[in-house]
DNA sequence: CCCGGATTGAGACAACCGTCACGCCGCCTC
DNA sequence: GAGGCGGCGTGACGGTTGTCTCAATCCGGG
């Protein structure tokens, strides 16, 4: 796929005269990275925007330990690093692919020029990092409130929606991350998202397939134990 | 203070014409709220913006069983609830007043308007927004790697940094929050920091010197047990 | 000055979870 | 097919932390 095909694809730059689009993609790189490449690490100071073409990269913080807590993870359409580019500041958090994945490079000085002639991007770029804002308040109070079986569960159910094959006897998935990956997402250790797994499986919430497949019965109920308590309603 | 100099001190409207902010202070209103009061609740529509005039308004999720976590807490001249305003979703959390507090507030249609005829509004939130962001993936971050005494052992660093008496024996800090509201705003219980306080006081990084008084005698010390480990690198 | 509620400290206990250790399995390479 | 290796499950263990309970202390109001 070329450069700017893919930049219209692109919420960040769909309202784009073509014109300008053309423009910027001709000022972009284009590259694979192989899977567990290093894009940047916290603190660095910021050379530029990522958006994923194809694979997958996740952005996590990792502790002195060596934990790692995975923020998010982007795919196939997806920008990275929006927000160091636009504040000025430092990158807040690291990024790898985890898979293969083909990666447009668009350079700082470029996206600058951009956004100061294209008032429409502000929109936009507030929506992203709304979005970006959002989800990790929904990652805080996973981390505050919740188990790993919980949390376990609240991504499976999340997982099945995005990417499930639905059948006639519940919906299947199939994962595309090792309990190592999963744990670091959950922020959690490996053991840990074993223990919960079995856990799931013997309350009948998950059925084990495969090594990496297993079918989901009943979404809802999965996702029910994720928010747990569902407290009442009064008001 | 009238409307529009309070306006005019916060950076978000800093920049707009004397005219502008004068109309927009015209359609402000302006309420002193008790403590405890409580402003919005999670999930709720969005109905407009505040800005703290005076006092300090938290920030913070509510799980099922009870507990709270603070996700930031804002003082005089800080807005409140600019997301929602802007992507116009629902409120991410929800708000209270710590203690009696005079708030602005400024009805979403008002927002709107201005937002749209203003371009310079969009640099500012970005801003804001990303300050917020930062701060939350800080947050994350402190929950997933540290436990409830490297927490508290960072808290109470950064507010000596900002509210702290500096004396020769160390700097001398009152802290305006009761144990509980400490440990919501850590993520853990009430009883957790108590023992960790006990704990601190044990290694001699803090002086009890009243109930809500204590002496630091080494700030970078705490600090420094706050970013824990720094585990000898072997590579 | 006394009382009652709020705040705090402390102990006991169980649950959760991170870590270590070990063994198994599937897959790849030589 | 032998060996190596990454991924995975499982048991054991201990530390951390949430919860429950009770008593002491503080503080404001009558």
């Amino acid at each position: 796929m070329d450069i700017d095909s893919l930049l219209r694809q692109i919420p960040l730059f769909a309202r784009f005269s073509d014109d300008a689009r053309a423009r910027l993609a001709a000022r972009c790189l284009t590259r694979t990275h192989g899977a567990g490449s290093l894009l940047f690490t916290t603190g660095e100071p910021c050379r530029g925007l990522y958006i994923v073409e194809s694979g997958r990269v996740r952005i996590f913080r990792t502790s002195p330990a060596g934990r790692e807590q995975v923020l998010h993870t982007e795919g196939p359409g997806r920008p990275v690093a929006e927000l160091p580019l636009l504040d000025g500041g430092p990158y807040p958090a690291s990024a790898m692919t985890e898979v293969e994945s083909r990666l447009v490079f668009v350079p700082r000085p470029e996206f600058e020029a951009l956004y100061r002639a294209n008032p429409d991007v502000a929109e936009a770029v507030i929506r992203e990092l709304g979005k970006r804002l959002r989800h990790l308040v929904h990652v805080t109070e996973t981390l505050a409130f919740r188990d790993v079986a919980a949390r376990l569960a609240s991504f499976l159910a999340e997982y099945a929606e995005h990417h499930g094959r639905v059948t006639d006897s519940g919906v299947e998935i199939v994962l595309d991350r090792t309990r190592e990956e999963l744990s670091q997402e959950l922020g959690t250790a490996r053991e840990s998202v074993s223990r919960a797994l079995k856990q799931l499986t013997e309350k009948g919430l998950i059925e084990p397939l495969a090594r990496r497949r297993m079918r989901i019965p009943d979404v809802a109920r999965l996702r029910t134990l994720g928010r747990p308590g569902e407290r009442p309603r009064y008001e």
